[in-house]
DNA sequence: ATGACGCCTTCCAGGCGA
């Protein structure tokens, strides 16, 4: 079984380079972030001829987080509770023996910026939701989350410790959701690679090699023992046909 | 120091992303 995350910034502007995508690489079950649509304006008749099912947490504009799977899911939770207000940002659902959640994290903006307390303040109710999840089922969060775990998955490396993404208030955030015995896949398999997900549209970033991990696929022992291979799937952060990449790449885990 | 690119919006300059 294949499983991914993907913030695609933009649904109806990407569509095309979704169905591309899926269609090449066939996952099971995927994570989106970033929609700026609706629920209303979700094109669910193109995904239904992909071949997918979507469960959707829309909102206009900005955020909106879904979940497409071969097999029908089941809504268990829209927006992350206590947090509503700060978007719509968080959706699981059960899927394919899996209890699996699309979450696109604040991004804080600047560490002055009121969006910054408002981000760890996001962490926090994320944490206390995550704990009420059986560590014992097969739980997958998925997402964008705004974080960079350690210096290692920054282009900058250490020299962007201290930064947004990068603060210690974050990063011990992250860690205390991975503590609740939730792993980083691709860390897990790959413990010395350096490899990301995003890449500022601007100056070249990408050709560069200036980019961050920030977009993870976290699973619960059940499913960290099964993960057989992570791939952040950097070609589909080209051009494709002559349609636009998001900023950010899909991730994919392959399940045993 | 700034802007760079691309998406969004009561349609177009300005907000936002990370």
């Amino acid at each position: 079984m294949r499983i991914a995350t993907w913030n695609v910034n933009g649904l109806r502007a990407r569509l095309d380079f979704i169905a591309h995508w899926l269609r090449s690489r066939e996952p099971d079950v995927v994570g989106l972030q970033e929609l700026k649509t609706t629920e209303d304006e979700f094109p669910h008749d193109d995904f239904r001829a992909l071949g997918y099912h979507a469960v959707v947490h829309g909102q206009k504009s900005w955020n909106g987080v879904a979940v497409l799977s071969r097999t029908p899911a089941e809504a268990e939770t829209r927006g992350l509770p206590g947090r509503e207000d700060d978007g719509a940002r968080l959706l699981q659902v059960r899927v394919a023996g899996l209890h699996f959640a699309s979450v696109y994290c604040p991004n804080g903006k600047t560490l002055d910026h009121p969006d910054y307390a408002m981000k760890l303040a996001w962490f926090e109710a994320l944490r206390a939701y995550l704990a009420g999840v059986d560590r014992d089922a097969a739980v997958v969060i998925g997402g964008d989350f705004n974080i960079v775990p350690a210096p290692l998955d920054a282009w900058e490396g250490e020299d962007a410790d201290g930064s947004i993404f990068c603060t210690v208030e974050e990063r011990s955030r992250y860690r205390a959701i991975l503590e609740l015995g939730l792993t980083d896949l691709f860390r897990h398999l790959y413990p010395d690679e350096r490899k990301f997900s995003w890449w500022d549209y601007r100056g070249g970033a990408f050709h560069r090699g200036m980019g961050l991990r920030i977009d993870h696929l976290l699973g619960t022992a059940a499913v960290a023992s099964r993960v057989r291979r992570v791939e952040i799937d950097r070609e589909y952060r080209k051009k494709k046909d002559g349609n636009i990449a998001s900023d950010h790449a899909p991730v994919f885990a392959d399940l045993g």
